[in-house]
DNA sequence: CGGTTATCCTGT
DNA sequence: ACAGGATAACCG
């Protein structure tokens, strides 16, 4: 009788989608959304047998990593979302992606994994849904999201640029909110073709057919301390696709509702929607670095890591080129890895 | 920061 | 001799 009831507890969850009763579909929905609710007392002999040899399973369940968490696509070979929490704590550390490889995710089966192979060469960079720079503080967990279930085939342009400064506005939204919560993700939205006629279409790519994404998400819910209540939320579809600096973050935003309808996703289940949940974009700017400040951002990362004085030059030379002058932090990085590397090259000689 | 591609080197 | 992993070189 124990183990009876146990069983039925397991699977009621699952009652739904082989009910054929719209009624009963809703009694079982019911019962499901009850955390440690009532079991269901009586089950059909169809229900029984209909459940006998399993239900199928489609690999969607969250899965859970050190800083992120998905749902992943058995079927396109992507995370249908990733989640993730930012805070000012998290981005400090010495974590670094040359130490990282992207690699198939041990926790996805074989059947339904995308492999590296499947990006190579296809004219689509791997892109980071969870990224790699939210975990500075840890190798273990910015390793994490190197596997391919947190990766989508994304535009070069689009990973490097617009992107790019977007996760970026993403953590200086942590040095500004206490908590920052972010959900991602890949779109394949429909388009009216010449007919009219509304229509999905999206590439596949590689051996295992992983899908293109025509677009990706972001929703971002800020709050500004512990003890206020304050939260501030934005939605945004941005195409997958290069966008240059002309263009602004806000062109993207979308309410939670258009996000939630053509997603198919309920974001925050638990948030309660009543209260006074603010634009993120009244209570932020929500405006990524401009060209001359990205460009500095990135000359500063290249001298840090470059190898070699000809080089080192070579990459300043290209600031000035830009018509570009170099900013107080960036002479400051300059200079010590010149002097770092004239003793180097000296020695070496 | 976000990526790739070319080259070198090592194990079989 | 060659596949494949590590390293260097490259680009936005």
């Amino acid at each position: 009788m124990a183990s009876g009831r146990k069983f039925l507890r397991f699977f009621g969850g699952f009652v739904c989608g082989v009910t054929v009763s719209t009624g009963a579909c809703v009694t079982a929905l019911k019962l499901y959304l009850q955390p440690e609710g009532s079991t269901q007392e009586h089950e059909s002999a169809a229900q029984r047998l209909i459940k006998l040899y399993g239900l199928p399973v489609d690999g969607s369940e969250t899965r859970y990593y050190a800083n992120h968490i998905l749902s992943y696509d058995q079927s396109r070979r992507t995370p249908r979302w990733v989640a993730e929490h930012l805070s000012s704590e998290k981005l400090l550390g010495k974590a670094d992606r040359k130490h990282c490889k992207f690699k198939p995710d041990p926790s996805v089966p074989e059947l339904f994994t995308a492999h590296n192979e499947d990006y190579l060469g296809s004219g689509w960079s791997r892109g980071h849904m969870a990224p790699a720079g939210d975990n500075k503080f840890s190798e273990q967990s910015m390793a994490e999201t190197f596997y391919l279930s947190n990766i989508v085939p994304q535009n070069y342009e689009n990973n490097a640029g617009f992107w790019n400064r977007f996760e970026m506005y993403c953590r200086e939204l942590a040095e500004r909110f206490r908590d920052v919560w972010v959900i991602s993700g890949p779109l394949t939205l429909p388009q009216a073709g010449e007919d009219q006629k509304k229509r999905v279409s999206y590439q596949l790519i590689g051996k295992d057919d992983v899908a293109v994404p025509t677009h990706l998400f972001k929703v971002i819910l800020v709050k500004k301390d512990h003890s206020s209540d304050v939260l501030a939320l934005g939605a945004f579809i941005v195409p997958n696709a290069p966008i240059g600096f002309e263009h602004q973050l806000k062109e993207y935003q979308v309410s939670l509702t258009e996000l939630e309808k053509t997603s198919g996703l309920t974001f925050f289940p638990k948030l309660d929607m009543s209260q006074s949940v603010k634009n993120l974009c009244m209570l932020d700017s929500c405006e990524l670095m401009d060209f001359n400040r990205f460009k500095l951002y990135i000359t500063g990362r290249k001298v840090r890591g470059v190898k070699s004085l000809v080089k080192l030059e070579k990459i300043m030379a290209e600031l000035k080129e830009a018509g570009i002058s170099p900013d107080d932090y960036l002479n400051k990085v300059y200079s010590e890895k010149r002097q770092e590397l004239l003793q180097k090259e000296s020695t070496n000689k």
